[in-house]
DNA sequence: AAAATGCAAAGTGTATACACTTTTACGCAA
DNA sequence: TTGCGTAAAAGTGTATACACTTTGCATTTT
């Protein structure tokens, strides 16, 4: 969707990290990428800048691109976001509340269904975590789904790093769950279930307890 | 405290905005910024591509890069997402509760109390918006610290474009009011404060009813 | 006089050149 | 063999050159 040169080199390459092709820590050449998109330096340089801004790759000075890889901390805080953010989102939901939205999100996890069984796994992993994108868009925000949209970039990164056991299965039930106490217009079971959801999630992880800050 | 040239530009590009010294719709021309900051256009274009990344700028394929001017609905969003952010603070707050967050907060109000009185206006709106970010430091949350950053600078952009009559004294006393009830540990309150002190920053601006989206 | 056309000036998009820094590799000494 | 120092190689940081697009203005045309 984008028409620029850089925007597309962007593009490509965070896609290339949030498929894990690139893993956290891995070097990003300048010249190699070059070659790779049969473009000059410059415009690669573009690329990584704006990357950078969003945290997805770290840049030392002298040194070259990295891969970001995400402390334990820094997973701690993203996900402490995600759950004020996502709270936030199931709120206002069920405020706005509107049986077409309900369907849109079931439409959805329909696709999630598919996924779980016949899908790629970075086609499942994408749809996951769509599901919380697609909440932000059906209220109409999309602010808020640009900025889901970057956590969950992030969240790809930190997953890879320490995941040991994500049940994609089990995510894709919670999600059915929160939708059925959606639709009921129940706040405090919807707030209850979104909440366990992340906590899953980030239980997936190997954390340790907790460490500096 | 950025040791790189082009994060140098990007500070200083942010701060004139922020500042609004460069008005939301301006049109930031390369060669003239490379002029004013005795560098190459390489540089300057580096920043550009850094700021739109953040929706601090906008860029136009072949026209050049303008300063944002967001829309009502965008303004709403931003608002909307502050809010979110804002309430699972306060949540966050309540159940860290220590007394030398308290004294902290109560420092940088003391702060506000100078800047109301004898500071500049920038200085003044600046330390208004920080007493939002030193929550999410004090919290420990350096990711939530930078996008409460992130969002601010937006907020400028629209309080400049729709003010029509932001009280500093104002937000000032209802950030006093906000910390006496964190310290109490009084939630319901607490929130309810925060929630109201959005509410009459965004009532401040002229923003129309709803539009789009 | 108003609208359309074409040309020059200004500005953006990309590549390349070169200075400077970091990394790597090799040879020499302990 | 191990450690150190030095030089070559590789890589980043910045400036500049040039192609192409947009903009503004003057001229022509109706």
């Amino acid at each position: 969707m984008e028409t620029t040169t850089t925007g597309f080199i962007v593009e490509a390459i965070t896609a290339a990290i949030v498929d894990h092709q690139l893993t956290p820590g891995a070097k990003l050449a300048e010249q190699k990428l070059a070659d790779q998109f049969g473009v000059s330096r410059t415009l690669i340089r573009q690329a990584l800048f704006q990357l950078s801004r969003n945290r997805l790759i770290r840049m030392e000075p002298a040194r070259g691109a990295f891969v970001a890889a995400p402390s334990v901390a820094e997973a701690r805080q993203v996900f402490a976001v995600r759950r004020m953010l996502e709270a936030g989102m199931v709120r206002a939901f069920i405020a706005a509340a509107n049986p077409e939205h309900i369907d849109a999100l079931r439409q959805h996890i329909a696709e999630e269904q598919n996924a779980v069984h016949g899908g790629t796994i970075s086609n499942r992993t994408e749809l996951l975590g769509d599901f919380h994108v697609r909440m932000a868009q059906l209220l109409g925000n999309e602010v808020l789904a640009l900025m889901m949209m970057d956590l969950l970039s992030r969240c790809s990164l930190i997953t890879l790093m320490y995941q040991s056991s994500a049940s994609a299965a089990h995510s894709h039930e919670e999600h059915a769950a929160l939708v059925d106490a959606l639709e009921a217009r129940n706040e405090t079971l919807a707030l209850r279930l979104m909440d366990e959801h992340l906590q899953h999630v980030e239980a997936g992880l190997t954390l340790p307890p907790d460490e500096s800050t």
